[in-house]
DNA sequence: TGTATTAGCCTGTATATACAACTAATGTAA
DNA sequence: TTACATTAGTTGTATATACAGGCTAATACA
């Protein structure tokens, strides 16, 4: 594809941005200095403090001078998109946070859905739904779809303890989304289910993440 | 405030971005390359390189290597946020924007929306109603309003012509936004502007920009 | 022991220099 | 005229060097 080499900070930055992907380098973990990639790369100092000074604009790291650069802390700060936590949004507004899960299980995509994802029928797809508690009051129901491949153990977890966003999150922090915003009026099963007045609208939110 | 100086790639990159926003560099228009900086400020070529390359990921500049510097188009990269342009947004769907004005004229501020606009009540705001419309269907319903001092000419201008978040980008281009996205029922009154069957949900977008 | 200093690491910035690649304009030879 | 080579100006990258300033831990000293 590309047949022409990336220049050296670039790869600096890819290859510590693959550590962090593949769980090599975790949130606040330390990354080398400076002086130690130019140790261990040959590269010059500049070019270093060049990918590693982008690699902090862009959110990838926290940097003190004096210190050293450390992984981001992805949780808090979700620099590339708001793909905040329904649950930490909850909390941060100083409410309690609850969920209830209807459906947790392995399944085969329907024609329509294996499209969408941009796989083959024979694909597994994990699919889980739940609603969203905030003091008790459900605020959100969701309908959700992990490839398996992505997310092996996503079927064992207990839901009811880490919300599946924060799940995905800590498996691969890196994560970019497209998403659809519209204004519905829900189906009598999901206007039920979030205990609304029949008629009312809400906002459905279509989101593709990878 | 800030005792003590800014680095002088800093310096340059608000010198350069200040020329922007007053519009004495326009979208397009050429910026001074590296070496008539080095010349201009007596900083040296790397900091130069610095400045414009910084500004170039921030999506304020353009460059190509062998052809120079020039501001963006903010038009058609709006970097910052999306806050694209309702009549771009149509046409770049292949249909064919048009507008009608309901109401465009010079107010003062209600006692809760000056608290809103952070101003007090003396000062004068215009106010504009227009709908959107897409292919000759209602689309959009705007109720729009603008500090008199941040637009003086705003009453002028012809928005049967220009939209007025293109003559205002056009003022000042660098703008940011907040936004809340909700679902609500629309009023009767606009529910007929749009043409939309009674109790059909819609997106209300309450946004702020500066 | 307690305190102050120092040494050594870290990032942040700034400079001078060099070479590569790209582009447009110009000059030159066929 | 046409085709090619040259040249000058641009960005892109890489290096070596230097100094400033923040932080920590070891060290020296009272």
């Amino acid at each position: 594809m590309q047949d022409k080499q990336l220049p050296r900070y670039q790869q600096l930055k890819e290859l510590i941005i693959n550590k962090i992907s593949n769980g090599d380098l975790k949130p606040l973990e330390r990354v080398p200095s400076e002086n130690q990639l130019v140790k261990m790369t040959g590269v010059s100092r500049m070019t270093a403090n060049r990918a590693l000074r982008e690699l902090n604009n862009e959110g990838y790291l926290d940097r003190k001078a004096g210190i050293g650069s450390f992984v981001s802390d992805f949780k808090v700060n979700s620099h590339l998109f708001e793909i905040k936590s329904i649950a930490d949004e909850i909390t941060s507004r100083g409410s309690a946070y609850s969920s209830e899960i209807l459906e947790q299980s392995l399944i085969q995509p329907s024609n329509d859905l294996s499209r969408k994802m941009q796989i083959n029928t024979t694909s597994q797809i994990f699919h889980i739904q739940m609603v969203h508690f905030e003091d008790s009051i459900p605020i959100q129901f969701e309908d959700r779809y992990v490839k398996r491949d992505f997310a092996p153990d996503f079927i064992k977890q207990d839901f009811s303890e880490i919300t599946p966003s924060a799940y995905l999150s800590s498996i691969s922090p890196l994560n970019e989304a497209e998403q659809v915003v519209s204004a519905i009026t829900p189906s009598l099963s999901i206007s039920e289910l979030l205990q609304m007045k029949k008629d009312k609208p809400c906002l459905l939110i279509t989101r593709k993440t990878w």
